[in-house]
DNA sequence: TTATTTAGTTATCAAATGATAACAAAGAGG
DNA sequence: CCTCTTTGTTATCATTTGATAACTAAATAA
């Protein structure tokens, strides 16, 4: 298989990662944050501590928007902002218990729908599925 | 590894395509349209012909909003509306050759980063991913 | 025939998002 | 010291998006 051919099997597979995606985490988040708000939150529960800088760069988004998003999250007591003792102008953004909280609850959606997913796959199944993952996050998706 | 800890790694693992993704099509598209549209003619381009209420469904839209979109790509000439002979509600879609031809320079600039991200992998790390790839789409990202 | 359901449209409104300008404060380099 | 760069904020505006109601037309079921 050349890289051309390669390339139309990733158009078709990101496609379905996306919509798998989607059906799983479909009503998983709260009704009291956006889901601008909810993608900057499952960033920083997987990558905790985070700077707005690279919340920016992750989620493509400008400074100015980031900042006013995160300032929403911070009035609803969903992440917490921490200053570096270094460099004053930085800070760190962890969720706080609430933030936890409710990505813990969204998680338990998540996660059940995707074992409704799994409910047929044999040993042999799980273990292809995460080897594949491995391979496709060392040579493909890497940062 | 339990089916527990498999999940967070899916989580890991969407995340990582979804970033990878967004740097690959990132500015691929047209000014000219949204992200909303351009995600309805990418999936029009990989599954045309299709019907709107398929773009509902794949899309998660309403409608009313499907038929706004719809309506505003036909206006720009990016697709065509050809009626069901059998059933006179139905409409099917499909790229007009303009929507061919926008679709075919999103998709180049995507393949060439693509390309630049594969530049060191032997032909053992794409026969890796090729199987990777199979093996995920039908066993964890099937329709 | 008369409901009822399905497929899609149009209009309208509120909310979320994206983009930009103007700013402040800290660090880095000369 | 002065300048430039980095990091982040606030304010503002246009556009996109999501949601809902009210509607038409065709198919289907009763």
């Amino acid at each position: 298989m050349d890289k051309n051919a390669l390339f139309y099997k990733l158009v078709s597979f990101t496609s379905s990662v996306h919509r798998v995606t989607h059906e799983l985490t479909k009503n998983a988040k709260s009704d009291s944050i956006s889901q601008v708000q909810y993608s900057i939150l499952e960033y920083i529960s997987v990558s905790q501590p985070v700077t707005p800088s690279e919340i920016n760069d992750c989620q493509n988004m400008s400074m100015p928007n980031t900042s006013r998003e995160l300032s929403k999250l911070s009035k609803k007591n969903l992440i917490e902002k921490l200053n570096d003792t270094e460099d004053r102008r930085k800070q760190y953004i962890r969720l706080s218990n609430d933030g936890e909280a409710m990505m813990n609850e969204a998680f338990a959606t998540i996660e059940s729908r995707f074992l409704k997913r799994l409910e047929n796959a044999s040993k042999e199944d799980l273990d292809d599925i995460e080897r594949a993952m491995d391979i496709l996050q060392t040579k493909l998706f890497y940062p």
